[in-house]
DNA sequence: ATAGCATATGCAATAGATTTGCAAGTAGTA
DNA sequence: TACTACTTGCAAATCTATTGCATATGCTAT
């Protein structure tokens, strides 16, 4: 009953898709996993210098940037001047984005395939992705507005 | 039977919201009035000199500014690093964003209001607007894919 | 039509986000 | 362990967007 703790293999993940597993990369990973909000690039750098990971933001701007093309993140903008990213094995879903405070929460519900079959027909237009973003207020903040 | 043609007065929708109809913003407003897709703050800039509107890059941005604070425009991202804009004006609508020849289409059907009160009754957050955007191939790039 | 004033603009400087060139460092492979 | 292609750090360059300030102009009240 040798129970084997199959932890997620960073390195293995990244060689899967050529590249090569940098300490920069695998902690981007590990932040990636362990949030649960589309973060920026000053933030993955802010969380790589409080590990000790040495870093650089045009660092950080690259492993986004390739992380992206290889397929392993998303990249995502909350019409904020700036690109947040997020992990692409996360299921389709969506974000309701609190124009008060700025919080930002995951909504798994998703409606629209069947509209994409509806868009091919009509328009002619493959649809291979989407983008949804609810805007409004937060529970707290639709109570104690400021 | 003197069919009185009213053409749209932009002086005069300008200033119902408090603001001093300048030949830019009323070239601005009339080039909004004539493009199909959201255009952005150098495509405006352009079409300004083209038309021998003097203005400047900031002025630009101001205007959007104020314009999507007033409520006459709405600031859209594409992912594109930068903002786009079209008139409010125009209905509760979508687009379709060729990933490989970058035209941008308008998509007039939407299912999400029903949505937007599950949203609200199952999380509690009030959705106050949404943005929805579809990426892929349109017609022609689908076909032979460049 | 004109004066007066608050608003808008032009221009240059500044702030942020993102990209790029290049020399030096390092992961993966033999 | 040595080799080589891939990565990184750092500085400089690009872009997008914002801001300060002096000047210009639209609007309103004579
Ligand atoms: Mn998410
Ligand atoms: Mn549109
Ligand atoms: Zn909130
Ligand atoms: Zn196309």
């Amino acid at each position: 009953m040798t129970q084997v703790k199959i932890k997620h293999d960073c390195k293995l993940e990244l060689n899967d898709v050529a590249l090569r597993a940098t300490p920069a990369r695998i902690a981007v990973m590990k932040f990636l996993e362990n949030t649960t909000t589309p973060v920026d690039v000053q933030m993955i750098k802010n969380y790589l210098d409080k590990q000790n990971v040495s870093s650089d933001a045009a660092t950080v701007f690259r492993i986004m940037n390739i992380f992206t093309e290889k397929g392993i993140t998303r990249q995502i903008s909350f019409n904020e001047g700036k690109f947040r990213y997020e992990l692409a094995s996360r299921e389709d879903h969506h974000h309701l984005i609190c124009k008060n405070c700025g919080k930002v929460e995951d909504f798994s519900y998703c409606a629209i395939p069947a509209l994409e079959k509806d868009i091919q027909k009509k328009k002619g237009f493959l649809v291979t992705s989407h983008a949804l973003e609810f805007y409004g207020l937060c529970e707290s903040c639709k109570d104690r507005q400021n």
